[in-house]
DNA sequence: CCATAACCGAGACGGTACGTCTTGTCTTGCC
DNA sequence: GGCAAGACAAGACGTACCGTCTCGGTTATGG
């Protein structure tokens, strides 16, 4: 942190150089190595700095994630009319991230959070568009009859995601073909 | 832990208590507030008894899963020659475990442990199927024309199984219901 | 410990509670039967509270020495041109601590200590006179004629407080007639 | 040890093994550093046959200068009739291992092992002279006249070997002229 | 315009857990 | 029955972090 700024009101610099160091921490050491602690020296702060704003590591992750620190993973989803061109544009990001090691290891890190903090779950499945961006796309794609009517646009999203993050826990990532393997099945246009 | 019994060839008696206890505490308290000391301490042993044996908390719980002292999962998909109630005999114990709120806290805890140490992610792969036996059954199913020709076999499972823990780390368990409409677009007779 | 101050300053309640429980327990223990976790929970304090401020057991008792938390023995001796008389001021305070089972026990101690601490070594010889205080008053006496002028005055001292300690060592301490005539036989007047 | 012979009757080669181990060890690493663990494995032998015969480290030590395993002290102190020679030829072999940081060293732990058990204390106070050696030589010297009648025979070795081990304790040896100088005080020709 | 209140970096505090080491007892299997 | 080997319950070692609490100091604001 530099240019030191106290006073009555939250601290920009402050908070700015503790989300930085949370994700610059949590990528080089992982999550149970990831200590308030460590945040703060990195940062150049005081630990009391931290727990003023953020209850728990949890807290910090999550806040990472809304802004984009931690990775870049398009959220929004184009609809141009085609599902799978479309599609292709979120797989994309997706899949340069699980394919690096550093990227897989730091979507470990985020289940690992996930699975003891439930905001920081929240906000992963929005991030990986479980929440409402695959479903929204797939509806929009019924209603172009390029998927089945039947088909449960809710939950496609869901399967998809799931395949990637799974395999990413037991250090063996799928790989783009078998995504795209994957999605030829689960896409399949109406009929 | 009752019946010392000492000596130069290792206790069953220790063993047993020690995974018994790791087990116990898993369930009760969760990943991140399992500790070596705590399960030491349970099962009446010496920490050095369990630093012995096992290198870290990951390989106690991968010995816990391997013996099933952790969820009443099936492992083994029968093969009676319909796909659809063969895949029911195990998602019936695969819902059972996550409907319950202990189980789920239980799946996430060893999701928590995947993500920090691959072994057990290994281990857990294993354990819900993904590994072979979904594979086989469907591969099987393929054969006797219940599963299209093109399905991707070797990766329905995965998605299965991830479309079943994802919600779980957002503590928004897969309904049965969801989970049924899902695999009747996965598991598509052959068209 | 009463009065909880935490802060970014050394707390003298936590410093007190710790050099008083060191000499407590090593009173009523022994120096080998003194740990660290003993005292910190005598004390009422963590223990990287004591490993902030001491590197060691002989650390904290060279503090309980200096500061007379263990043993109620005069180190002045003071010259009213008598020798014998002012050698019996120091005398009795010595022979009280020698002759009380307790006393003796703890001089044992204090001897263990220096055996393994350089410091604590320093510190008993300057508490028993040893360092200057007898040397001191041996030297006055021979200006006063009191003492032969070729009297090793740096060594009596010695050869005094040796004649008590190794008899402690050995659980027959010393007894007030034979230092006596020890000294009558050490210190003679001139001539 | 080597020749490994086990039996009914006690193994004078594990014995010859774990006082040698502890000689060894004490001399090298100290007192508190000296450990049954590590004699057994310096020894190779099993640690039952440490515990079987011997109860405790000091028990070891004892066993260690009843066998002059430690210290190349003389404990007879020849009677030619002249006490001054007499005491030469033992203060030259105290004076050696004083002089030597090793010996200083060895020394300082027997203390300590002395500090924490009485039987090392006595048999400390043996191997020195003061039980019988110095005392029994200075009550000849009375009868010759070498040495005053009223001299206290049974304290001046304890005045001596005070004087050379309590300065070991605080690190500075005394020197062979201080303890000359001694010597030429308390023990001087009747008069 | 100056007091006051909230911020800041720093870090001490009572604790818990870590992974290692040693203790003294007990058991196994060989001799 | 002695022996080498070593597992066992217990518990201390010294270190790392936890989350709370002061400490001085800085700076914006409101009486």
């Amino acid at each position: 942190m530099s240019e030191h700024r106290n006073g009555p009101v939250r601290s920009a610099a402050a908070r700015d150089a503790i989300l930085d160091a949370t994700a610059r921490l949590l990528a080089k050491q992982g999550y149970d190595n990831l200590t308030m602690e460590g945040i703060a020296k990195e940062a150049g702060v005081g630990k009391q700095t931290i727990y003023r704003w953020w209850p728990s590591r949890g807290a910090l992750i999550t806040d990472c994630m809304s802004e984009g620190r931690l990775m870049p993973i398009e959220i929004e989803i184009p609809d141009t009319g085609h599902l799978r061109a479309d599609l292709n544009v979120w797989l994309e990001s997706v899949i340069a991230v699980v394919s690096d090691p550093g990227g897989a290891a730091l979507l470990r890190s985020l289940v690992a959070a996930a699975a003891e903090d439930g905001a920081v779950g929240d906000r992963l499945a929005e991030m990986l568009g479980m929440d409402q961006a695959l479903s929204l796309r797939f509806a929009s794609a019924v209603r172009m009859d390029q998927l089945s009517e039947d088909a449960p646009v809710d939950l496609l999203g869901l399967a998809i995601v799931g395949a990637i993050i799974v395999p990413v826990l037991a250090r063996r990532p799928i790989s783009p073909d078998e995504l795209r393997r994957l999605l030829d099945h689960l896409v399949r246009p109406a009929g």
